[in-house]
DNA sequence: GCCTTCCCTTGACCCAGATCAAGTCGATGA
DNA sequence: TCATCGACTTGATCTGGGTCAAGGGAAGGC
């Protein structure tokens, strides 16, 4: 694909038009950005931009998942970032991307021409106010992702990585049930890896052994369910409730 | 000390007036965050503020180094972030702080009061401005770091972080020696352990390695000589000169 | 139906870095 | 002058997770 598409799909519908940048916007503000937007979609494994390459625009993922990862020359990668429906994608002032940003899943997002969006964001306080706040949540959760890179085991590694996407997708999917908590992996091993500083080997049999132990239940390999997300916390080596993502 | 202190210190004369959250405010600016400004200095060791703790306010690092940790339960600690001078402490919008904040050497901080900052942040847009230039700049810090902590030896992990300390004292004492640098490490063997996700046991190790091998030369514990800068980029694993600091 | 390919699992072995344990060095103070 | 203390170094040993290798199983193509 990689196509402009016309989804006939406008701000008013927009899934993600109260947590995205231009959440706070007036309708006058919404129009100035309409006027320069565009719709692209990704099928899942598909680069959306390379580190390096001249950025011609920023955007926000209306669905699916994109990763920022970085590669050291060796081919050694780390996964820095995932970029959840409504996430921000792209650095206002600067014209290459620093990493590279691949689509997880089927992807589709919402495009603004960079040169007109940053014209916009010096005129209108809105976008670059709720870009502020995005950054600062996007910073935390940087923060708390170094403290598992550095300092937790493999075993809590996974916890806390199953820990963030089960609760993010509780809180998408109002569906709570109780305290059982079901979903889908959204990466493959290989992805987690990536994200947890580890090896593939090492994260399939780190998921065994929760399974084995009765942490969580797998129905093959992606579907998991969580019989009581406290046990699971408690085995990330989190305290209470810490750990939010981007 | 923990004391408010009058420096005697006026924005005209201070030596962060280009790089702060404050850079690019006009006078009339300038004097409104002066009515709600005043500075503290911290001893080496001193806790600034404890995660969880109230924030009062927020501000910009002056002169020093202060850290950002996180701590685990059990007391695994893991720094994720260094304020140098110019780095701005706090989020506005939140009050209580996240991080314990913990003076690394001799500290002045210029403060705000917290609310009335955020008020001014509202009302006047420089601020804002900087503070999401600033923002960005640490999240691409973080993601950088993240490299570090996931996929890099040991050795890598020494060598990035004196490339880094080197690389901002060069920018800072304007002496640009040829292509010898020489510093002082801001940071005792175990707040290199914490930054990097090892023991200070391993920093040492390693330390003593890079001497050996003669990528660096070192004069009592904490005086670094750089003979060469190119090769301690390799020894980083970095293409080129990749790795800023916040 | 069968072959290929991708994703995943599991086992055997190894090594970088953690852990445990003694020191050394230099500054401070009695 | 000597004791103390914090920062650091170095050695011996252990181990969690990496590496290498051999498969399994499901989906898609021919």
């Amino acid at each position: 694909m990689n196509e402009i598409v016309n989804l006939s799909m406008g701000c008013d519908n927009c899934p993600i038009k109260h947590r995205a940048v231009c959440a706070r916007c007036d309708a006058d503000e919404l129009e100035q950005l309409d006027a320069i937007k565009f719709y692209r979609s990704f099928e899942a494994g598909q680069t959306v931009i390379w580190s390096g390459d001249r950025m011609e625009f920023v955007g926000s993922v209306v669905s699916g998942i994109a990763s920022l990862t970085q590669t050291m020359e060796d081919g050694r990668t780390q996964m820095v970032g995932l970029l959840l429906p409504s996430d921000f994608m792209g650095r206002p002032g600067r014209d290459s991307a620093s990493y590279d940003v691949v689509a997880t899943t089927d992807l589709v997002m919402c495009c603004f021409r960079r040169k007109p969006f940053e014209k916009l964001m010096n005129e209108t306080p809105h976008v670059a106010q709720r870009l502020l706040e995005m950054t600062l949540d996007e910073l935390d959760a940087a923060r708390e992702w170094m403290l598992v890179l550095g300092r937790k085991t493999a075993r809590e590694k996974i916890a806390s990585l199953l820990a963030i996407i089960g609760r993010r997708d509780a809180s998408l999917n109002l569906g709570r049930t109780a305290d059982a908590m079901v979903f889908d992996l959204p990466l493959t091993r290989e992805a987690m890896a990536d994200y947890l500083g580890l090896t593939l080997e090492t994260v399939s049999r780190q998921i065994s052994a929760l399974k084995r132990d009765g942490v969580i239940v797998l129905e093959g390999k992606r579907h998991v369910t969580v019989p009581n997300f406290q046990r699971l916390l408690d085995e990330a080596g989190d305290d209470s409730d810490g750990g939010m993502m981007a």
